[in-house]
DNA sequence: AAACAAACAGTCAATCTTGTTTGTTTATGC
DNA sequence: GCATAAACAAACAAGATTGACTGTTTGTTT
């Protein structure tokens, strides 16, 4: 009666505990920090033993790193699927993407991603093994929002990035907030209050601008 | 040819020690970050045994409330300090304070706060311990900040709390950036982004608004 | 099917960290 | 001056965490 054990392939089984490890720690870095996840409490929470979590992950650096990595592309997925396929002014295009971006980083993805960018300012190992990944997420952002902004026919790369950074900084702030179980509905009002500010500026900019340029994406 | 060892009464020496120890945690903390700081490190650095802060503050939390309680002090006195005094316009005063905060934020005494606040995330004892006074400290300013908002003639507390957490949270982020390592130029340009949107902000507020009221302080 | 390699399980050693404890020195009140 | 308490010093115990290590099971290749 009972099911045949499903033969796996060697790949698939990999596969498959590496994805248990990652949503488990992404689960334990959302609930819980990344001070108070060892790698043990990973391993148990996804049902996977503690040498198989070392086969796949060697030191905790590189399941960490796998963390951002996948977090991250989820987050791009979840930027490309707003910004395709409708056709909204430059405006409301840069707004939806400030909204799906609070969005996710109040989502266990951006939380865990985050929680992570933060340690490495106190773990070296993580920063060596996590860093140059999130340089290089960053820079695909940067240029991502660059072009975003062209498009909407302000072609000012200085201006661009000083407005991603500035945005990324408040969001990640807010949602920290947020994760500290501050209530929850000042933290809304402020991300609001955010949205008001950074949508009156846009405003102003594309005022400034004769030709308001053709949208790619 | 020795100096006389210099008696000192009880009270001094506990005061020493404790100031040793509360600025060798604020330096520990603001260069490697909370989880790199241990109780022993901080002694060691303090130039104080292990012992004589053992007695001093039992436990780790009890030490960084009071250099919670430290740094917050010192932020008030700035924040005092360049408000007082001087006569400048309303827009003008809340763009000082902004570049005020900024300023505290980046500073050893800022970092090591915000560290503190975030580990609460992490370490339940802390935050049993140290929440309070955050909270605390929330409250004061949040205070503060609306009679200032409203000697300006915005006498709305809901926008006061938001625009007020809205930046708070952006400083946080954009401190944290910095403490990351992150390009100086480039966090600085993205807080002059933030000085922008907010000035145009509060001016906009200020012109639907009559009378600028008297200001208070 | 036999040899090999990958995945997995569980234990162990080394290192840290915290807070307790035991003992000593220094100030203070009577 | 002496009793007492505060301040300090240093060793210690308990607990947690990481990654190494040994051995077993499962899949793959020839």
């Amino acid at each position: 009666m009972t099911a045949p054990p499903a033969r796996l392939t060697q790949a698939q089984r990999s596969g498959r505990t590496r994805e248990r490890l990652v949503a488990a720690a992404i689960d334990a870095l959302y609930r819980y920090g990344y001070a108070a996840v060892s790698t043990t409490l990973v391993a148990e929470l996804a049902g996977v033993s503690r040498g198989a979590m070392l086969h796949q992950f060697s030191t905790k650096a590189q399941l960490m790193a796998e963390v951002a990595e996948t977090t991250h592309q989820r987050n791009i997925a979840a930027y490309r699927s707003t910004l395709s396929g409708n056709s909204l002014t430059a405006e409301a295009r840069l707004l939806t993407l400030l909204d799906v971006a609070w969005m996710r980083h109040g989502s266990p993805d951006g939380v865990a991603h985050d929680e992570i960018r933060s340690a490495t300012r106190s773990d070296p190992e993580l920063a060596e093994r996590v860093m140059p990944v999130l340089l290089r997420h960053a820079e695909e952002t940067q240029e991502t929002f660059f072009r975003l902004m062209a498009a909407a026919g302000i072609a000012d790369r200085p201006v661009s990035d000083a407005l991603l950074t500035m945005a990324v900084a408040a969001l990640r702030g807010l949602a920290l907030e947020k994760a500290l179980g501050q209530d929850e509905a000042q933290v809304e009002a402020a991300f609001q209050q955010l949205r008001r500010t950074l949508g009156a500026d846009i405003r102003d900019r594309l005022a400034r601008t004769e030709e308001p340029g053709v949208v790619y994406v």
